[in-house]
DNA sequence: AAGCGTTTTAAACTTACGTTTTAATTTGAT
DNA sequence: ATCAAATTAAAACGTAAGTTTAAAACGCTT
């Protein structure tokens, strides 16, 4: 038995679907993982759930990953790393293409990667953010250490351009203006609406990326430029 | 045997507590499960985990509440009854105080019972917030049902409200930029940080409900207030 | 002190979970 | 075509979950 789940992050079909249009088991758990932590988080999900719908047998999620817990990490991985990458590389164009280091053209290098995921013709993008909301109440110790080593840079990237885009304001405002920023542009493409918990759908088209990006900008960028 | 979780919506206390300063066993059991359930999750504890740190039967929780899901809607219902009624208070009295009806004085009465809440000595109110950022993601269905009945007030007061203090904006833009307030700041009180995913503590002092507030009203209000 | 409804207790029950095992099957290189 | 490796499959394992039961203990009124 070796461990698949290293050779799925790096997602490439080494040999084309045999009959119908079938991604191989690994891919298929991870796709239906997905969508189930989603739906109905990490502890609530069952790895039979999790093996029927994706047709699998139940005994092949801990060969392709080893434990439920693995699992999670995976699923969380193959998405997390190409995002990451996603909003450095527009953070990168944004400061060599020699534009005015604004706060809303920083929140773009952000939003653009996330309104990419939640056009995801698989909506396993869109899922994704969702994922992360998810993930972060849920608090997994595992994870949490591993993204840590990892995505540290995301933070420290995005500290140091904020802080030049808004040279009059101290780092400890910035620090909370980030806080605050990142936490409603991260809900909204979430679709988390604190509100329909009292009524239902308040914000009906919420749902549509453009249209989140067309009332969250101005909201963001106001709150990010206010003075103090 | 009779149900007596209607009984305990009201709080009061019919008898002093006998020997030490031991709350009877359904309020301990509420104590408790609210606690566990904003540390871990509804599905990830366990009646046994609640019953044992509450130390009381097993079956108590079952007798008392009759299972483990009109348990949870008991914890969250003891709170929210409260915490509604607060802000819709303050919303009258800003209403009548002839002061100017200004995005920063709505924003004042929703922010001041989350204060309070914060600073509740039993930080049972603390955590009622996360619990409810929690809840939000966790989607109970019966839960949703029952809020959704009782306090759509909540919503429909708030939003009277804020179109009176933003006549320049359609009612959508308002619908949106509530959206977005009220979900960072839920999200602030409740001490999510989408960012310490990436990097451990940024905000170091996000705990204290003081500095959430000084930094939250002028990013909050900025985005209700700016320009579209 | 007796009686009675309420509460607590200990134990068992049923079910579902994650995981493991063992064998069967498929795959890919020689 | 063969054989070893990789994968799939079926079944069982041990555990822990929510719930139920029935008896014991308690508290109050008479």
């Amino acid at each position: 038995m070796m461990d698949k789940a290293t050779q799925l992050l790096n997602p490439m079909k080494v040999q084309d679907d045999m009959e119908v249009n079938k991604p191989d088991t690994a891919t298929r758990i991870l796709d239906v993982a997905e969508r189930l932590f989603v739906e109905h988080g990490f502890e609530a999900t069952s790895l039979r759930m999790i093996t029927q719908q994706a047709e699998v047998n139940l005994a092949a999620v801990n060969y392709h990953f080893g434990s439920k817990d693995a699992l999670f990490e995976s699923v969380f991985m193959r998405r997390i790393g190409p995002f990451v990458a996603a909003c450095l590389a527009e953070l990168d164009a944004l400061e060599q293409s020699g534009q005015a280091l604004t706060a809303e053209a920083l929140v773009l290098t952000f939003i653009k990667p996330c309104l990419m995921l939640s056009k995801d013709p698989t909506k396993g993008g869109a899922l994704f953010v969702r994922l992360m909301s998810r993930t972060l109440v849920e608090n997994h110790r595992l994870l949490r250490e591993a993204l840590n080593q990892q995505y540290s840079v995301f933070v420290q990237r995005y500290s140091s351009a904020f802080q030049a885009a808004l040279p009059q304001f101290e780092t400890e405002d910035i620090a909370w203006r980030m806080h605050f920023a990142f936490g409603v542009m991260f809900n909204a493409f979430a679709g988390n609406d604190v509100l329909k918990i009292f009524v239902r759908s308040q914000v009906v088209s919420a749902r549509d990326p453009d249209m989140v990006v067309k009332h969250l900008v101005p909201f963001v960028v106001a709150g990010l430029t206010a003075p103090v």
